[in-house]
RNA sequence: GGCCAGGUAGCUCAGUUGGUAGAGCAGCGGACUGAAAAUCCGCGUGUCGGUGGUUCGAUUCCGCCCCUGGCCA
């Protein structure tokens, strides 16, 4: 979400002073209309990585994407660019089937994949859709071959995951998003609304636009649009405890290391010496 | 002080003609290979306000007490 440009302030892009003390990148640099992918975002951070080391500098990745940094550290399998008109074609049958229905209707096609997505999991749904149609296979057969894209060879990874406790992680979201309300989030919002774009784009579900653009529409009132915008980012944290916890970390090989910082605040005098203790062990 | 209506999960409530109870939301756990801040899957977590009584058995019926809201003083 904070490769679109259209969302400062609710993407949580780094502010100016941020910016001017350490190079930031990938922020903002895609439009809204356009829809990102982790292979598009994987080919860009390792140009980014490649000219960071080739001016001497260490980079490091933020975020709570757990796909992406996958895409990255791990790699993903070799799968042909699916035409666009075919990738619409398969939102347009989700939208005329329903979840349930594209899910028997791709049953009867691909009873591989179908076997292996929930019926009502319409994402994946849609994605094995648009492959089958797109390149004659099964994505089951592409994913079969295992990671091709694979990082650098000399690339190492050290991941860190710094872990606060469960209440102090969701009193952070509250506040979080209040934070971005005194930041004229509403403003952003209705900008984007002025946009007239897709609902179905990947910056519409970005956290607290779904509920704010339900209070400018007038569908709730701006205390419910917030508790729920607070509620939709602590979902959103939890799944990326979960998908820290278990995707990242199982499959660290030889050249990344890991390790999840667990801390009491999110004071620095709490996680700063952890975290400087793990960066003086790997460099 | 009197009358009425309520006290059941973290919240809002349902229910049990007497056999220790279930929905939504919240919460918890999990999945994740190209739109992932997405999209899904699974799990009730409980002195049924307290205390006596009736009963084989009470959250349910009865008495008293406590608490909340409303009305009347």
């Amino acid at each position: 979400m904070q490769v679109y440009r259209t969302l400062r302030v609710l993407t949580a892009r780094p502010d100016a002073a941020a910016c001017a003390r350490v190079p930031h990148r990938l922020y903002g640099v895609l439009s809204a209309e356009e829809a990102c992918s982790a292979a598009r975002w994987r080919t860009m951070a390792l140009e980014e990585i490649a000219e960071a080391r080739a001016a001497g500098r260490r980079p490091i990745l933020v975020g709570g994407t757990g796909l992406y940094v996958q895409a990255l550290v791990y790699g993903l399998s070799e799968i042909p660019a699916i035409p666009p008109k075919v990738r619409a074609q398969a939102r347009r049958a989700l939208e005329a089937m329903g979840s349930h229905g594209l899910h028997v209707a791709l049953g009867t096609i691909d009873p591989v994949m179908a076997g292996r997505l929930a019926p009502g999991d319409s994402q994946r749904l849609v994605r094995a859709w648009e492959v089958l149609h797109g390149t004659g296979r099964s994505l089951a057969d592409w994913q079969a071959q295992g990671p091709a894209l694979m990082p650098p060879p000399d690339l190492c990874f050290a991941i860190i995951l710094v872990m606060p406790p469960r209440d102090a992680l969701y009193a952070a979201c509250d506040v979080r998003f209040l934070a971005m309300l005194d930041q004229d989030a509403l403003d952003e919002v209705r900008a984007l609304d002025a946009q007239g774009l897709d609902p179905g784009l990947p910056v519409m579900k970005a956290l607290g636009v779904p509920e704010l653009r339900g209070y400018l529409a007038g569908r709730c009132d701006i205390k419910t649009a917030v508790v729920q915008a607070q509620q939709a980012t602590r979902r959103y944290a939890k799944r990326q405890v979960t998908w820290f916890r278990h995707q990242l970390t199982r499959r660290a090989g030889g050249r990344t290391v890991w390790s999840i910082i667990t801390v009491n605040s999110y004071d620095y005098d709490d996680f700063g010496p952890k975290l400087d203790r793990f960066l003086r062990q790997y460099g």
